[in-house]
RNA sequence: GGCGCGGUGGCAGAGUGGUCAUGCAGCGGACUGCAACUCCGUUAACGCCGGUUCGAUUCCGACCCGCGCCUCCA
């Protein structure tokens, strides 16, 4: 039984899916004007577990993330660079799937890109004037109503009059109400548009979500996910626009991750102290940087510090070194052990993938102990479970030697072929009990970011 | 000002009304030519003040501190 919290009612529920055996989730992906940064990496990352587990619970995932590929910053950015909007979307698109594949994050069932649901969004524009929740104002723009939906404000517990009485409401002479927020734009001179009822012009940001979401998983669907930030004002406008426009609940359970902080601030556009996932990459290997997000729970926030990607790899090479050398079974061929039992648990949870993470561990102490007695089936069947319950997470999927022998890309490292060279020369400087020139060996490759380990069957390496 | 979240050992990070997280780091030992890996042992924590209770880090209340949202941001 899967207990899951939910940012509405603010406590954890039991997940009871509308459809037995179904789940639909919606989850808002990027707009894509730059390159994913790490904040974009943990929404990727949990909402990835999220749906493994769900899977790995039975449950039949229909998974949506949309990409936003229109919008003002994207006009902006394409304007500085000088090119069409769509060829820096596209390239920003591909790169995005780039770091995901390296972060090992699935690719959702349906990835819907703004420009192609126009004709729904407008449809949905229409529907809401229709209702009396939008109007078209002077200028060509049309605004949501806000004083049209009475649970305005529901998910972000926020009232309408302190909103009114915030200063730092966008003043627009064309609306009703500062509160009141674009459903179209009409389209500046040179500015690419698509014809409407209202004349030409491009979509609001939130008529997006809403659009798409009921294109993909119809009026109510299951869970619906993003970041911190989204939760208002882009989340509450959704709910308002769908709920006017269908009549039903928009989603029943609301699931948000928590903030990256740098240096006790969070990490964000605005603030300028954000990092890429690729510039992370280039120094740590993306097994690492996952490891990292998955060792903290999905909701609370996170910082980013060199040191702690450091521990994390640490941690994570602790676990390869125990997988080192065995070949785990095929999965159906361990019956579940106590270990998956509490992996379960912890995950039924609300995804506590940090708890559950502990199992991990404790199976590589075990294997350690059976190796370390000879056991090598125990051992092998404690690798498959390993390697099962890691694969919920997304981890420890590769081969241990390419995860530590894989160099960083930058070109400056030894070759494989270099290593095994030197650590032959040595294992010569050795049999002769030439240990000042063995370990002169082993000090150069050390100083090269090469880290030997001997054992009785030869000596192995990697990269540390 | 409004709304919300959190304060756990040197650090990271789970959890629980009454012996246990886990990882990193440290310390002692084993293994090793020496290391590395690994194993065994070990140190150490629940912001502050009250209350409930036989017993509270865990429940309740006050307080202090930190953070997030209220504006485009994942």
């Amino acid at each position: 039984m899967i207990r899951i919290y939910n940012t509405l009612s603010q406590k954890k529920e039991q997940f009871k899916p509308i459809e037995p055996g179904k789940v639909g989730l919606y989850v808002c992906g990027m707009t894509v004007y730059d390159y994913c940064h790490l904040g974009h990496a943990r929404v990727l990352v949990a909402f990835d577990v999220i749906t493994r587990y769900l899977r790995h619970s039975g449950f039949d995932v229909n998974y949506v993330r949309n990409i936003t590929d229109i919008d003002d910053k994207i006009l902006r950015r394409a304007d500085e660079n000088g090119e069409v909007y769509t060829c820096l979307t596209e390239r920003m698109i591909a790169a995005m799937h780039e770091d995901e594949a390296r972060l090992g994050v699935l690719s959702p069932n349906a990835e819907p890109r703004a420009t192609a649901f126009i004709s729904d969004m407008i449809a949905m524009i229409e529907t809401l004037i229709a209702g009396g929740h939008a109007y078209a104002a002077d200028n060509g723009d049309v605004y949501f109503l806000v004083s049209s939906f009475a649970d305005y404000g529901k998910l972000s517990k926020k009232k309408l009059e302190d909103l009114l009485a915030g200063a730092r409401v966008d003043v627009e002479q064309a609306k009703r109400s500062p509160a009141d927020f674009a459903l179209w734009k009409a389209a500046k001179p040179d500015e690419v548009f698509w014809p409407s009822p209202w004349g030409n012009g491009r979509p609001g940001w939130h008529i997006e979500c809403s659009a798409m979401a009921n294109h993909c998983l119809g009026d109510t669907f299951d869970i619906h996910g993003g970041g911190p930030d989204l939760l208002f004002p882009h989340h509450e406008n959704e709910i308002a626009q769908s709920e006017c426009a269908t009549g039903h609940t928009f989603v029943n359970t609301w699931m948000h991750a928590g903030a990256i902080r740098v240096n006790k601030e969070k990490m964000s556009k605005s603030l300028g102290n954000f990092f890429t996932i690729r510039e992370i990459m280039e120094t740590y290997p993306a097994e690492v940087v996952r490891y990292f997000l998955v060792s903290s729970h999905y909701r609370s926030q996170v910082d980013y510090s060199e040191d702690n990607l450091i521990e994390s790899g640490r941690s994570l090479t602790k676990l390869y070194n125990a997988l080192r050398g065995v070949t785990p079974l095929a999965s159906d061929a361990v019956a579940r052990t106590a270990h998956d039992t509490l992996f379960v648990k912890r995950m039924d949870d609300d995804f506590n993938c940090a708890g559950a993470m502990a199992t991990l561990h404790a199976l590589a102490g075990e294997m350690n102990q059976q190796r370390r007695d000879g056991d090598e089936q125990a051992a092998a069947a404690s690798a498959t479970v390993l390697v099962r319950l890691g694969s919920v997470l997304g981890l420890l999927q590769q081969d241990p030697e390419l995860f530590f022998q894989s160099d960083s890309g930058q070109g400056n490292e030894l070759s494989a072929g270099q290593i095994e060279t030197m650590i032959q020369s040595r294992a010569d400087a050795r049999k002769t009990r030439d240990f000042a020139g063995a370990d002169q060996i082993r000090d150069e490759l050390l100083a090269r970011g090469v880290i030997l380990d001997d054992s009785r069957e030869g000596t192995s390496w990697r990269r540390g």
